[in-house]
RNA sequence: GGCCUCGUAGUACAAUGGAUAGUAUACGAGUUUCCGAAGCUCCAGAUACAGGUUCGAUUCCUGUCGAGGCUACCA
């Protein structure tokens, strides 16, 4: 039976199939997958995926009634072991497909823990993400930017392309002369060692302080009558971080100095939280060297005419005739504005990597930069524009609101996942599952569990749309959480360190499967086209949201049915091979997230 | 002002144009001699408003109201 064969296809796109066939030898009318939809039948109605009819009725002058029950009659009676049974309601033929599929599915695939991966595209992507400022430590919105870009390189790997992760380090410009002068004028030469500081919040901490000194010397200067606006840029401790980015691109000795000395105590702060997070990157970039290429592009877009140069010397584009406005690419002073290094980087990651794609994972107020700097590059005739994506995701906010530094509401990255950590460890002890643990396992534990509920909490929202973090919320550990998932996949590994599928037992298909033995493996089933979808809308989500609804159902599964002591030898095979595919399965859909699955907890 | 995004139960999130709009929390009520109760079962509760397209609209279009972002020689 060819359907029972069909490895690689999903089962609607099986069912699309089918459903082509017996229309073209029915009524000899070529119809595509575009045609109509099939669904997954609803809970309240007999049967598993359903035809819906609809779109399909006037272009062959059919009742519903009709159409429905010639297809369903057709295809149960051409592929009987694979549709076993039909009904037709108003426009919706709802199939039913025979056990012996999805036991032979699950046979299977019960033992891959590779099930759902695509073989290589030979397509390469690059992913930015975090492309942190160096003059602050990480806070929450970094986090949703790191979590997202490493998911979605995970992601994309597993469905068949080559990632590189790259990280950019905003390593330059205004904001960092900013910490430096503060430094060179409170600092008094204390360093992170001397003050037993980690060294991205040694540095933020003197980002503050200009901050602070840069306000004070505006009141004096609006005091003294000067307009706010002008005092903002007169003010002596601004004119001195710009003098200093100007000696910083002139190549300053003691500017150039200072400057990698405090940039080395920001990445090695860095360099813990990447580590405690999980996340790794294939390349570096640093805007201190891409800038350079992205000047000499702007020359170069200068000769060509796609730049022109005002009578102040500054640089722009006219981006009028394509609905946007104009848009300075280099300073008066000759220095390099945030777009200038994005030019140079595009080049850059291009000729290194020719890839088919280019993910940018950054924030939405950024929309528009994007769109200039996809438009720059098609000026530019860059071979690179084609393939630049915009993974735009929506700002982290708290129940107050936006986050604030100013008033201090900034959730630092560090922290948050302390305290996720903390949270997580006082509620195991409570539990008391687990105090044959050794200190280490116990600490991988608590680790496993409070930066898994982080990085769900925030991974089952939809990137593009804003999200509100709230604290509280985010250290539960009921409901929709990613110790829930954990728990199922802790659960069906007791199940399974007490007995192991028989491997060479045969599955009977004389007694039907129950509604939650089919429920599961329909979910198991649909893993790889989730894979495939998340990739697609590069929607880390998906995943995280799939992989609850298997726990879900998994739960009820458990509880409902026993698999040891199960009626028969034959269910209790089926019921231990289901244990093991779902254990797989969440295990390799949390590792997308980023989240590991404990045997115990 | 111009451009873009978003309005779904008290709250937080789902739903390629398809059937009675899902899930979690908070609130009620049950549930452990039985493979893990971080569980399971039941009870309630929502598409901002007004039009339009369609056999069918949370989804697409228009308008109103509301929220956010961008519109820097900041990044």
């Amino acid at each position: 039976m060819q359907s029972l064969k069909c490895g690689g296809m999903s089962i609607t796109s099986t069912i699309q199939t089918a459903v082509i066939t017996a229309l073209e030898q029915l009524y000899n009318q070529s119809f595509s997958a575009k045609d109509f939809q099939i669904n997954q039948t609803k809970p309240e109605f007999e049967g598993d995926y359903t035809v819906v009819l609809f779109t399909l009725l006037k272009p062959l002058r059919l009742s519903p009634d009709v159409l429905g029950n010639a297809l369903g009659n057709h295809l149960t009676q051409t592929q009987p072991s694979f549709f076993c049974g039909f009904n037709v309601i108003k426009g919706f033929l709802n199939l039913t497909v025979a056990d012996e599929y999805w036991g032979t599915l699950l046979n299977n695939n019960y033992q891959n823990k590779g099930y759902g991966r695509k073989s290589n595209r030979g397509k390469t992507i690059v992913v930015e993400y975090a492309s942190p400022n160096t003059n602050k430590p990480l806070h929450l919105g970094h986090l949703r930017n790191i979590f997202l870009g490493w998911s979605i390189s995970e992601i994309l790997k597993a469905d068949g392309y080559d990632v590189v992760k790259a990280c950019i380090a905003n390593d330059r410009g205004i904001h960092i002369c900013k910490s430096m002068v503060a430094w060179q004028k409170f600092g008094h030469g204390a360093t992170p060692e001397s003050t037993g500081m980690k060294g991205d919040h040694f540095v933020g901490d003197y980002y503050v302080l200009f901050g602070k000194a840069h306000k004070e010397e505006i009141q004096e200067l609006t005091a003294g009558g000067m307009s706010e606006e002008e005092a903002e840029k007169e003010a002596p401790i601004m004119k001195a971080a710009q003098q200093m980015l100007v000696d910083w691109e002139a190549g300053k000795p003691e500017v150039i100095a200072l400057w990698k000395k405090m940039n080395s105590w920001v990445y090695a702060g860095f360099d813990v939280t990447y580590k405690r997070i999980g996340s790794d990157f294939d390349k570096m970039y640093y805007e201190s060297d891409t800038y350079i290429l992205g000047k000499k592009l702007v020359e170069e877009g200068l000769q060509k005419g796609v730049f022109y140069k005002k009578d102040d010397n500054s640089v722009w584009v006219d981006l009028t005739g394509d609905g946007l406005d104009e848009k300075i690419v280099q300073r008066k002073d000759g220095t390099a504005v945030y777009i200038t290094q994005d030019i140079g980087l595009a080049v850059e990651k291009y000729e290194a990597y020719h890839y088919n794609q280019s993910i940018y994972v950054v924030g939405d107020e950024q929309n528009y930069h994007f769109k200039v700097l996809q438009l720059i590059c098609q000026k530019l005739g860059l071979p690179s524009s084609d393939g630049i994506y915009h993974l735009s995701y929506g700002m982290v906010e708290l129940p107050s609101g936006r986050m604030k530094t100013r008033e201090g509401t900034v959730v630092d990255a560090d922290d948050i996942m302390d305290e996720m950590i903390k949270v997580a460890a006082q509620k195991t002890e409570e539990l008391g599952k687990v105090k044959d643990f050794t200190a280490n396992e116990l600490d991988k534990l608590y680790n496993t569990i409070g930066l898994g509920a982080l990085k769900f909490f925030i991974l089952r929202v939809d990137p593009k749309k804003r999200m509100i973090f709230n604290p509280e919320e985010s250290i539960d550990f009921h409901g929709f959480t990613a110790s829930f998932v954990q728990f199922s996949h802790a659960r069906a590994s007791a199940i399974l360190r007490n007995e192991q599928p028989n491997h060479h037992w045969s599955l009977q298909y004389n007694e039907p499967l129950l509604s939650l033995e089919k429920d599961l493996i329909i979910l198991l089933e649909q893993y790889p086209a989730i894979i495939q979808q998340a990739a697609a809308e590069h929607n880390p989500a998906v995943i995280v949201n799939f992989s609850y609804d298997l726990a879900k159902t998994f739960n009820s599964f458990v509880t409902e049915h026993r698999v040891l002591k199960a009626e028969t030898e034959n269910k209790k095979q089926v019921r231990l091979r289901i244990c093991e595919m779902t254990a797989n399965v969440i295990a390799s859909g949390l590792a997308l997230a980023g989240i590991e699955a404990p045997e115990r907890m």
